[in-house]
DNA sequence: ACCTGAACACCGTTCAAGT
DNA sequence: ACCTGAACACCGTTCAAGT
């Protein structure tokens, strides 16, 4: 007969494994953000010391790798409407704004080469909605990294965006000196200009339609 | 009369100045990596205490974005041969080959909008080709953001590929799984292939043909 | 004004030792 | 095997106090 375990000991001290522990990562990341996500903060909140995560992570940026693909988990799929080029895009904005919400996790995705489990059926998504537009497979291949890179950047961008004055004052000088920048100058408006949805939208559909119409010369 | 100054002093502690600041942080770049370049080190390699860095530097990013338009200042200005997508990809290698010595500031990059002196004379160049190739400008005036985010997100991906075994396996599995990821499997070869350069070069004329055909529709 | 010592509040990672 | 205490080697930033 094992010991009774006490009703009083609330959490109970859960046995650490690797999914316990990514969940209280996300959980951390959640509540106050990906900065958080520390080995010491995760230990802490599992009743440990840091050095018993090292049996189930490598480090601090696979944790961060293993983080992201659960929150990959929550891209949406591709609904049936629209043709190949509408619902392409629109799983490219869901997976945008999701990294939107964390742009520390956007900037671990450009680094890390995803190869988790919700990873790969994006990635598969993706091809299969190029592969429907009939673009070429070589083409598809390198476009898609085309297009999940512009999006992951995108996200990391927003980051941040600590500038006060200082991060406009190098622009806007630019933009007003016509002598030395007058293209700078001559598209003052526009290279600032506003929503970040067109913005995004818009990039969508110039790689999409770059993706299409450049053949690949060595192939 | 001043002091005679003792030869004794090697270095002589030369005055605090934000240009020496960041000339020393740019020399710390160069022999030990930007990781290496944080307050303390810096403080310690111009002889003083961390907080004598702040009354110069508002911060560590402001620091890296400093350096980072330093850097900048080597990238190759346009060559006269060659028509305006030749010289565009040209000085978009240079830029990108510049960065890719040192994939932390093209994270930062990524990070601060950049608006250092080298860094709008860079734009600067770039509207200029766009413009000249017939470019509509508001198409330019996206599309610019694009190429650079391009040049310095494949620059950032070349960090530490930590990944040993590890980073392919996930991949790897996928290709295989002719199953679960039939799309991912079919492009095994391609997805992977080889040279960065012809990858980046193709990335490049993508996004060229793609910001020259996509209409803005809100203009 | 400029500079600094010292402190506050943290980090990642390793390793010998325990169970 | 799994887990841990303790240490090693660092961080950024602030602030009261000095010159």
């Amino acid at each position: 007969m094992t010991a009774p375990r006490s009703r009083r000991e609330r959490p109970a001290k859960p046995a650490l494994t690797r999914e316990g522990i990514v969940a209280a990562a996300v959980g951390i990341m959640r509540a106050d953000g990906l900065r958080k996500v520390t080995m010491r903060r995760l230990a802490e909140e599992l009743d440990t010391g840091p050095a018993s995560l090292y049996v189930y992570v490598r480090n601090t940026a696979e944790l961060h790798a293993a983080v992201l693909d659960e929150l990959l988990g929550t891209v949406e799929p591709p609904e049936a409407a629209g043709d190949w080029r509408e619902r392409l895009e629109r799983v490219l904005t869901s997976y945008t704004l999701v990294l939107f919400e964390h742009p520390g996790l956007a900037q671990a995705a450009l680094m890390s080469r995803p190869s988790g489990h919700n990873y790969l059926n994006l990635l598969e998504t993706l091809l299969a909605l190029l592969d429907e537009g009939g673009v070429p497979r070589a083409q598809a291949a390198w476009g898609v990294d085309l297009l999940l890179q512009h999006a992951t950047a995108t996200a990391a961008e927003h980051s941040e965006h600590s500038g006060d004055a200082q991060d406009m004052s190098g622009l806007a000088a630019a933009l007003n000196s016509t002598q030395s920048h007058p293209h700078i100058a001559g598209l003052a408006t526009d290279l600032l200009s506003g929503d970040p949805r067109a913005r995004l939208s818009w990039g969508f559909q110039a790689l999409i339609n770059g993706i299409l119409h450049t053949h690949r010369s060595d192939t």
